[in-house]
Order: structure tokens, then C-alpha cells, then sequence
DNA sequence: CGTGTTTTTGCGGTTTTTTGCAATTATGTA
DNA sequence: TACATAATTGCAAAAAACCGCAAAAACACG
């Protein structure tokens, strides 16, 4: 069997079962223990999986668990800082989830006056101790992966609002395929916060950069606003994204 | 099952329960006691939990118990602990926010099915913990004081459901004058949730009941269940709430 | 086709990690 | 205080990982 053949079984077993285990790929492949680790190491390097003793994680079974501990936490509050400057008084502005979001909402100046539209219960909240802001909560069923809200009726009540900026994370932007996703139902649902608003800012941090999911969201140019936590030299993408109007923070 | 994976489960456990025995984990993993006392001393090094004689604690719950902002802990628990027999598998409910409510969404059982719509951000993610309860937020105007989606599009949604069982926390309970609040929004919403209902169950502290608030929300007889933190013989009303028809918890 | 190079793979020996056991110590409770 | 339960410690066996090496296979190129 070849090498590639044993890495694509090995990650067809990573994607059914969140998890692998060195003896039983020994025995499945009949190969030796040493060649599974380097098979292991080398997917490793791609950023595929994720190794332990005994055997490999799937990377995705590995954040979504990890909830306590925000990653790359410094990163975000820079990026949520920046995204700051975007607010302005008066404006309509519609959010995602996620950590980066929910950090830069506890960024926002304290006087703020602005209405802002969610899908994320716990941007809320957060939203809702600043006493100048108007929150409006879009409910529907609830994500247990995302914890946001999702569905048919958000789409719905997203299609009968219009705001000025819709703010959200992603996990991958890339300068060709533009913004893409895993999961269908959160693509769809991006692609509504997106019609419904006339500028978009995406918040991302530089590793998600130039990453490629199965499923598009959009293309670059439809982004207004990149936000990472990168300086603009150090951000190679850059001129690239310049040409095609999207403004970086 | 690999170290990393035991780990993940002994912190689902604390995110759901925000408590573990040793013992428990010791059948559950089915490893022996050293190695689980090794994992949570592992997972104490990270800073994940908070490790007591016997077993652990969530650090969220140390914090929060010494929070002092609940008011009544003690009691509501046993509130809470009592209406959840009133849940069964299968069951559609729909609760309201507040800390009582809250506090009833972390003593279900782990494995409940169940659909559950809430107007509380707060116990939507709360539920959400658990696998097998579907959940439905329901959204609207945020309420800042209650911490509640409100308001027209509430009450629009609430007439569109029918559910087995409702569920709501109260700020007075009368035997003439019934349940009583004082914000108009919240009124309003309250009634939309009974109308919405076949059942409702009002989870109340002693010290609420025998007041009276400017607003009516529903008389006494419309009260399926009244939960309170005292046994049957402390609480004076009980003659008379029965003959109304409203069972005592 | 032949020869030198690179890649891949398995093996032996060593080190590290994990785990359970037994003996001891600590802790909580009646 | 005494007793039961839990925690700690040291230890040893088993499993897994690591390291260097060499055989075998695949490849490049004249």
C-alpha cells in the first residue's frame, strides 16, 4: 500500500470516528508501529490531526471540548480592539458568535449609542450591560457546536433586516477561494448575515489565512473590512486584497 | 480510550454538572482510581478545575458560590431540583430566564430528551450542554433588566407554539390576586407563555408568595404546579391552593 | 541498462509514559 | 477517639515513543 493511500485511510478514520489509534492502524495496515508514527508526524505537519499518546485526535473533536481555554486569546483581543474603530454612533449593526465576537463587544466604548442584531446568545448578554445599546436577539434552533442560532426562521427574520455593517469570525479565508466553511448550515447562514447588510467585516486571525474549507461563503471582494491582528506590512496577502477593494484593518 | 480523551470526558462532566466524584469516574472510565486521580490533578496543573477531597469542583462554581449576587442559592436549588421530576422524556417545554429557572436547566438529567424553547439566552446555553435536548431560542427586542427576549416578535412566535409544559420563575404569587408582576413587556410576555402551554409550572421562593404586584398576569387556578423550596406542611396556603387545583412540589 | 541518490520501511536498543498495586498517610465523620 | 474512606508515595510492569541504522525500493540521469 502506498504512503498516501495509508494517510487517506488514516484521515477517513480521523473524519468517521474523531479518533485513531496506533495499534489498530498497525494491524489495519499491516505495517509497523514505526511507520504509523511517521505517517502520524507527517499528518501532524500538515495541520491535520492531532497526536497523543497512543494514538491521533481529530482537530476539530479537540477545539470543540476545549472551551475553557480560549485560543490565541491575545490575538483576538487585539483584532476586537481594532474592529472597534468600524462603530460609530447611530449605526445598525448585525454579529455572529464566537470568541473573537464576543471579545470585541466587551472592546466597545462605554457610552456607545448603536443597535446591533445577534445570533449569539452570549453576544448578547455581553451587549446588553452597555446601556445605550439597543439588542435585538435572532432566535431560531440553537447550535450546540456554535452556539449560535441557526435555521430556516433566522434566515427568514435575516432577509426582512438591512443594517449597516454585519460583523463575524471565520475559520478560513483564502485570497482565490475566498470565505468558506465546513458546516452547511452556518455557510447558509453566513451568506444571509451577508445579504443583509451593506458592508461586512470579517474578523480573522493570520493562521486562518489562506486556508481552504469545502464549502464557500463568499467571494473576497465581497468583504469590506479584513480584520486580523497583523501589522498591514506583515501580511503578505495585502496587495492582493487591496486590488479587489477589500479594506484591511 | 487515551489519556486526552478521559480528560475531554471528566470535563464535559464538570461543565455539565460543575461537579465530579472520583469514585463516578472510576466506573465510568473503568481505569483505576490512581490514574483518575492523576488526570485531575493534570487537568488542576492547567487550570481546568478545582480538585477537593473526594473528587472536583468547576472553577466557575467555586467562583459563583462565592458570589454572593445570587440571592438565596440554597433555596432555588431545592426549587430546582424538585421541578425537574416534573420533566419526562419527550416532553416540549418552554421556559422563561432568571436565576431559578437556570439553576432547574443544571439539575436535568444528563441524558433527557427533550425539546426545550426558552426566551432566556442564558438557558439556552445552559441546555445546550446537554446532547440530547433540542433547543430553540427564541429571539426578539433584549431585555436588559431580565435578561429575556421581549416584545411584539416574542409574543408573535409564543402564539405560533404549543407546548406540553411551561415553566417560568415569579416575583409575587398571591392566593386572590394570583401571579402579579410589575413590568408591563414582561407581563405581556408571561400570559403569551401560558396561552402557549397545555401545562405551567411557577417556581417560586416562599418569601414571594402572599405578595401582590400592580399587574395581573393570571389568576391562581391557571397555575398547573407550584414549586417552592418548603415541604407541603410549611406552606400555609397549601389548603387553599389545592382546592384550586394547583399541585404543590 | 547501470549506477548513484533519495525515499521508504522495519528492526534492535533505549527512553519515556502510562498504569495499577501495595503500603503509608491524611481526612472527614460518628 | 476510632473507623472508614480518600489521597499520597514509591515501585514495577507494560505499552508506547524515540533514535540510529541498514536493507530494500523507487527514482534520476547519463
Amino acid at each position: 500500500m502506498l504512503k498516501k493511500e495509508r494517510h487517506d485511510f488514516i484521515m477517513r478514520q480521523i473524519n468517521l470516528h474523531n479518533r485513531v489509534l496506533t495499534s489498530d492502524l498497525v494491524q489495519l495496515l499491516n505495517v509497523s508501529e514505526d511507520t504509523i508514527r511517521r505517517d502520524l508526524q507527517e499528518l501532524v505537519d500538515l495541520g491535520k490531526l492531532y497526536k497523543v499518546h497512543g494514538g491521533a485526535l481529530s482537530k476539530s473533536y479537540h477545539s470543540s471540548f476545549d472551551d475553557s481555554t480560549v485560543y490565541a486569546r491575545d490575538s483576538k483581543i487585539i483584532i476586537a480592539k481594532k474592529a472597534t474603530s468600524l462603530i460609530k454612533d447611530g449605526m445598525v449593526v448585525l454579529t455572529g458568535g464566537g470568541t473573537t465576537v464576543l471579545e470585541f463587544v466587551k472592546q466597545l466604548p462605554e457610552n456607545l449609542e448603536a443597535t446591533f442584531f445577534t445570533i449569539s446568545p452570549l453576544v448578547a448578554v455581553e451587549l446588553a450591560k452597555y446601556n445605550n445599546i439597543e439588542v435585538i436577539l435572532i432566535g431560531g434552533s440553537f447550535s450546540k457546536n456554535s452556539q449560535v442560532s441557526y435555521g430556516g426562521s433566522v434566515i427568514n427574520q435575516l432577509s426582512e433586516i438591512k443594517v449597516d455593517l454585519c460583523l463575524m469570525g471565520t475559520s478560513a479565508l483564502h485570497p482565490d477561494a475566498g470565505m468558506t466553511d465546513t458546516d452547511w448550515e452556518i455557510n447558509q447562514l453566513k451568506k444571509a448575515m451577508l445579504a443583509a447588510s451593506k458592508k461586512s467585516a470579517v474578523l480573522c486571525i493570520s493562521e486562518k489565512l489562506e486556508i481552504t474549507l469545502r464549502l464557500k461563503v463568499c467571494p473576497i471582494e465581497s468583504i469590506s473590512y479584513l480584520v486580523t491582528e497583523l501589522n498591514n506590512d506583515d501580511l503578505l496577502l495585502q496587495p492582493y486584497l487591496s486590488k479587489n477593494n477589500v479594506n484591511i484593518l
